[in-house]
DNA sequence: CGCCATTAGTTGGTTTGGCAACTAATATTG
DNA sequence: CAATATTAGTTGCCAAACCAACTAATGGCG
């Protein structure tokens, strides 16, 4: 009697539906880690996404960083320019090709860098120690396998 | 040799940082499933959420829905509004405290609600495809302690 | 060379999210 | 029962995301 039956009434049940599962956990942990950069530094998600490929990757064009982290374009171009007026990057135009340009962090940047990535390893570890080694690679395989599929999928 | 040595440098790999690849793939499920129903009924995922908490827990309050979805007070104040104004939703005032008021499904959103509830459950059918019944539910597992153990760390 | 397509990046306009201050109603406490 | 605190919900304001249109440069091809 707890449902009126009309035809069969399917009901979603929110709290158990694995995408909404996978979205508030992913926010939340985006937020806790979010959380011990930003104040200090001031920087979003997003700027600080720019500056960790820029330091795995430096010299490399606002496109390639496009591709590496998925940021739309519009998106980067702002931040990046927000992140070149605080001079935390710096940018060198393409002789060869001037619509280019490749981006490196400055000392400034690199320094700030080299100060929240050991706090990002950090947090990485303190969230995964619920876990054991073998059901953090588990995990680990899980998510990328789903990944590839979401790929696949039409939308 | 792959790394310069100037005192230890660590790099972030940021394909290989899970916060990172959990949000990659969170916003990328979330955008797919969306697509399903936004752009035949003009809902964003939050209005749907919304749609989906009144589907399963009638007669609640928008306080309680915002527990129920971690949605933050304001912005279920503006999305509900739409819903009231689009006719999805009702909304009654509690006579006993008039601050409160208990919201439901309209016909009309019941319809939409009936619609759209068998397509997510198909599209999470078809998302978690690629893993076995074991994996499927090893997987929700580690989700549930992950979120879980996320709710206890500092941040 | 001259035309069209493609690519890199920017800008405009709109939507969404999020904090904080606010209103109004109810609960608490001295 | 008056003063204060708490709760439900709204509003203002600003940051972040997104899409589409745009500029400017290069590439491809007749």
């Amino acid at each position: 009697m707890e449902q009126e039956d009309k035809t069969i009434a399917p009901v979603l049940q929110l709290e158990r539906y694995l995408p909404y599962r996978l979205s508030i956990l992913s926010n939340r942990i985006s937020n806790l880690i979010s959380a011990t950069y930003s104040s200090k530094f001031a920087l979003s998600i997003t700027e600080w996404r720019i500056m960790a490929v820029l330091g795995e990757y430096p010299d490399i064009s606002a496109d390639q960083v496009s591709n590496k982290t998925q940021i739309e374009k519009s998106i980067l171009s702002r931040a990046i320019n927000k992140l070149l007026q605080r001079q935390l990057l710096l940018r060198e135009f393409d002789a060869a090709d001037r619509r280019r340009s490749m981006l490196r962090l400055t000392a400034t940047g690199l320094s700030v860098y080299r100060e929240v990535v050991p706090v990002s390893y950090d947090y990485e570890e303190a969230l995964l120690n619920c876990f054991s080694d073998a059901e953090k690679e588990q995990f680990s395989e899980l998510i990328d396998r789903l990944y590839r599929h979401a790929l696949t999928l039409p939308g």
